[in-house]
DNA sequence: CGTCTATTTGAATGTACTCAAAAGCGGTGG
DNA sequence: CCACCGCTTTTGAGTACATTCAAATAGACG
């Protein structure tokens, strides 16, 4: 499997030499899932942080009163995993399952670590990424204190248009924290 | 001035020996405000990571509708600042306001990078705090979307149970995503 | 003590939800 | 390749949660 995607993603942030490539590579697994395949069930503690080569994974959760609540979308380019359930080694509260047919590469706490060591730069990776995934939260958040339903289902379009054609509405209404029946109705006032 | 408490706050995630406490205490400034006094004015760079020791910095932004949203509060022990502004070097689109008089060590950017270069197990630390703010702020879009503004009240009391003694409720509202008025409501209601 | 700000209360309104039913659409098997 | 089944989306009617605006009351600081 060419991970070459993958390396054209990190070297955003930190420049990976060929042996340094090989390295990451030998730590790693790729995996290969159908559409609406689930990864991570709830209760299952979430062993492997993910990279999507193509495709998209949808993570999600039921509350008290079974809806359902999509936490994110991750397509092609992006990390996923359940980070408190992977960090903390507890049972996860979220389902990741894919949307589409995906290929992924998948990491082992044990093997994240060992690329810790190995490759130090990779902790300035990860951290980078988790400082631009908190930004992204906190963006989600303000927009949820900030905006109403219609407005939120307009920037969500903005900001991912390639995601309305691959996602079923009743998910990026679980996303925008609404009922598919009401972005049903915010859609058809205009 | 004592850093003793910041030590004792940082030993959880890392060790420092004293001649790292040391180089630490260079690195970074002593600051102390007044009640009510703005340490981050929107439309200024966030230049400082600020770690509180003691006092309480409330974050906070206008929303379109000039409605006042607070981000996040930082009673001593907590990190704050303007993480966008302060990675991104650029203007800040939100206030940081000290709720009672306040102690505040901080560091700028440059320090914090010699700070990772000096003592490179720091960029594990703040990795492992960005980690844990990830979670929490995951935790708050959760709460917005899985529960109401009575529940999320409820929560906010068994979470913050001192904060409810130092904060005004108008704040408390505006963090928790409603009016003054509706909190004073749900308050009465038994 | 007086002033300014924070909180409470009342009445009317709006945003988003629930439940139910109809319509649309997509994948699978014959 | 079409027809059917099941899932997704739309539509309608009634309702609940939370807001707005205004005014009254309470509290805190100088």
């Amino acid at each position: 499997m060419n991970l070459d995607f993958a390396f054209e993603r990190f070297d955003k942030i930190i420049s990976l030499n060929d042996e340094e490539k090989g390295r990451f590579q030998e730590l790693v697994e790729i995996l290969e899932v159908d559409r609406k395949t689930k990864i991570l069930n709830v209760g299952q503690i979430c062993r492997y942080e993910f990279f999507v080569l193509s495709g998209c994974i949808r993570t999600f959760y039921y509350d008290e009163d079974l809806n359902e609540h999509t936490t994110m979308f991750a397509p092609e380019g992006w990390w996923t995993g359940n980070l408190k359930s992977f960090v903390r080694e507890t049972p996860s509260e979220h389902f990741l399952e894919s949307i589409e047919k995906s290929t992924l590469i998948r990491l082992n706490k044990n093997s994240l670590e060992e690329l810790y060591i190995l490759i130090p730069k990779f902790e300035r990776y990860f951290r980078v990424l988790l400082q631009n995934r908190l930004l992204a939260t906190q963006d989600r958040i303000n927009n949820h204190l900030s905006f109403s339903a219609d407005e939120r289902y307009k920037k969500f379009l903005k900001a991912y248009p390639n995601l309305i054609q691959r996602v079923p509405l009743k998910h990026i209404a679980s996303y925008l924290g609404i009922t598919p029946t009401y972005l049903s109705r915010l859609r058809a006032r205009r």
